[in-house]
RNA sequence: UGGGCGAUCGUUCAAUGGUAGGACAGUGCCCUUUGGAGGCACUUAUCCAGGUUCGAAUCCUGGUCGCCCAGCCA
């Protein structure tokens, strides 16, 4: 592959096992002369996550790496838990991390091919039709220290074996009745070679087939067969299915078809996080999230609509790699990756979580000015703007302490501070409430000082940001926390539930925060770092008149630690 | 106690028989018109026991520990 993008080491492709495995079989020339070819093949029953994008990145990025082609097909054998909403978000998800496929394939597309192929294991002896309930044939199965025992459906003659078959095809039998079985070993010490299921009763409609087909093909008879049908040369899954590969082998080898080659990987685990489609479906539908995309979620949608970037997201999952040892990657790792990404690219401006007014007494009333503010101090190419500045501010309530604890720089009576990109500012009076609450602070500004520095060389210890009185624009803040309060949510003690370990206090809705004029054109998706403050990007839910704010990750936050620490 | 897979700083990835290194987190200092960013420094690891070898994280043997498998889910 050609690269544009030497310059960032970060987004090459890992050197990791797979690689390796790759490269080693386009040196043997395993697959003779024909291109790598890989496939993303997710069940559309639930929307893709985080852990989905280090398989998309491994599977797209090992076969472009190697100039070959990546399939996106949808595992689609199981009716009753597969959506059309599904296939369409994981389209939308996979190209919102910058990829496209070669095919858009789906298993349903091979369902005929499939029926026929195990037509030919019942004619050649090695599937057979089984009465069983699935009772029986669980009991039937063994355990894993004892072998099971053969069904007595099992020496069925092959002609009796392709009229059951059809007849099960054409809707003849009730859910559950029959099944269709490979006849390999029912004393394996693999219990997926034990005569594993090929084919169920399921009268359900499809999401692609309708009612053409009351039969449908197990994961194991559908998957190896789907990869060989694409001429797949590596099917890259997760450690769980190491135990199918024999089985994957086998119905490949029966019907002497392209041989294509699966390899399993670690599955991505992240700590404060839930990466099970069940239960974040359990989240949905109970209604402890607003939906699929909830910021919160770690559904792709989610983190999007949250603020992070593909990326991002690609440094992350590349610094993270692929092997073959199970662990759990700390978030913050994650985090890092983000804030790195957003450091560098964007904007900036000064908001306004929690207003406090500042008037500075000596500034003439009714003038205003237009300061000259970099919109982004780690790129020139970013620009300028301008920005409103007048006699009365919003500033931070945390940036003013009446008794100020030690080490802090902030405002506080008599104290000089920088206004950030403007002038300095000392505080001198303030004017409190009924209740003893601080509502207003007043103070005076050096004139001297316009763009924030003075000309004798005088220094200050803090920058704070503020916002005009009367330029600024009101907006809705959605702070967001980490959904679970425990680093794993999957410990809970007996009786309880993941539910239990979740974090009350993930959404804190701002309802009045002040920003600086210019964010009026901001769109939603849109991202800035609000200085001194986080990062933060504009959610569809924002209306012309109403900006609405995510919260993507707060800046790292060093004062707050002093503080935890202090009080310890 | 059947089978499969694995074990390197707190976490994660590397080292492919030859100086155990990077990133995250943590700590301290420097710098800073964001207490952001950046810079410097520090702390901390080859599961255990044998063996092969001039030399082992790496190869061999035996343990130990962890994960996965008994769906007509994927």
């Amino acid at each position: 592959m050609t690269t544009s993008h030497t310059e960032s080491p970060e987004l090459h492709a890992p050197s990791n096992f797979l690689h390796e495995m790759i490269a080693e079989d386009v040196r043997t020339k395993k697959f003779g002369d024909a291109a790598i070819q890989t496939r993303f093949p997710p069940e559309p029953n639930g929307y893709l996550h985080i852990g989905h994008a280090k398989a998309i990145f491994l599977d797209f990025g090992l076969a472009d790496e190697f100039g070959g082609k990546t399939n996106l097909r949808f595992d689609d054998t199981n009716p009753e838990r597969e959506e059309t909403e599904y296939v369409e978000s994981i389209q939308r998800d996979v190209r919102w991390l910058g990829f496209e496929w070669e095919k858009l394939c789906y298993a349903s597309d091979y369902f005929p091919q499939l029926y026929e192929w195990a037509l030919k294991l019942i004619k050649d002896g090695k599937a057979y039709v089984d009465d069983l309930s699935a009772e029986e044939i669980r009991q039937y199965r063994g355990t894993l220290t004892e072998p099971g025992k053969e069904s007595p459906y099992r020496k069925r003659t092959v002609e009796e074996n392709l009229d059951l078959f059809q007849r099960m095809k054409a809707g003849e039998f009730a859910d559950g009745s029959r099944v269709l079985r490979a006849k390999i070993d029912m004393a394996s010490p693999n219990l997926n070679l034990r005569d594993p299921a090929m084919y169920r009763i399921v009268h359900a409609t499809h999401h692609r087939t309708g009612d053409a087909w009351c039969i449908y093909p197990m994961y194991d008879f559908a998957h190896g067969q789907s990869d060989s049908i694409e001429r797949v040369t590596h099917s890259m899954c997760t450690l769980e299915f190491a135990d199918h590969q024999p089985l994957y082998r086998w119905y490949i080898e029966q019907l002497g078809i392209f041989p294509s080659q699966q390899i399993e990987f670690d599955r991505l685990n992240l700590t404060y996080t839930l990466l099970s489609k069940r239960r974040l479906l359990q989240l949905v539908q109970e209604g402890h999230v607003r939906g699929w995309d909830d910021p919160r979620m770690p559904t792709l949608s989610g983190i999007r609509r949250r603020g992070f970037t593909p990326e991002a997201i690609r440094a992350f999952v590349t610094s993270v790699g692929a092997t073959r040892t199970n662990g759990i990657v700390d978030i913050e790792m994650l985090e890092h990756f983000q804030r790195d990404d957003l450091n560098r690219r964007a904007a900036r401006a000064m908001a306004v979580l929690r207003p406090l007014k500042l008037v500075i007494d000596n500034y003439p009333e009714g003038r205003e000015e237009l300061v000259e503010v970099a919109n982004n101090p780690e790129d020139a190419a970013a620009g300028t703007r301008q920005v409103p500045f007048s006699r009365e501010l919003y500033i931070e309530q945390d940036d003013y302490r009446e008794t100020p604890p030690p080490k802090y720089y902030r405002l506080s009576p008599g104290k000089e501070v920088r206004l950030r990109n403007a002038y300095f500012v000392t505080a001198q009076s303030l004017v409190k409430d009924a209740a003893g609450n601080v509502v207003e602070v007043h103070g005076t500004y050096d004139p001297a000082s316009r763009g924030g520095n003075s000309p004798d060389g005088r220094k200050v210890k803090s920058t704070i940001h503020w916002v005009s009185v009367a330029h600024a624009l009101p907006a809705e803040v959605r702070l967001y926390e980490k959904l679970f309060s425990k680093a794993d949510p999957g410990d809970f003690p007996e009786g309880g539930s993941f539910l239990d370990n979740l974090n009350r206090e993930s959404l804190e809705i701002v309802s009045d925060a002040k920003l600086e004029p210019s964010l009026a054109g901001a769109r939603p998706g849109e991202r800035f770092q609000f200085e001194r403050v986080g990062y933060f990007c504009v959610d569809p839910d924002s209306s012309e008149n109403r900006k609405i704010f995510n919260r993507t990750l707060a800046l790292k936050d060093t004062w707050a630690k002093i503080e935890k620490k202090a009080a310890s």
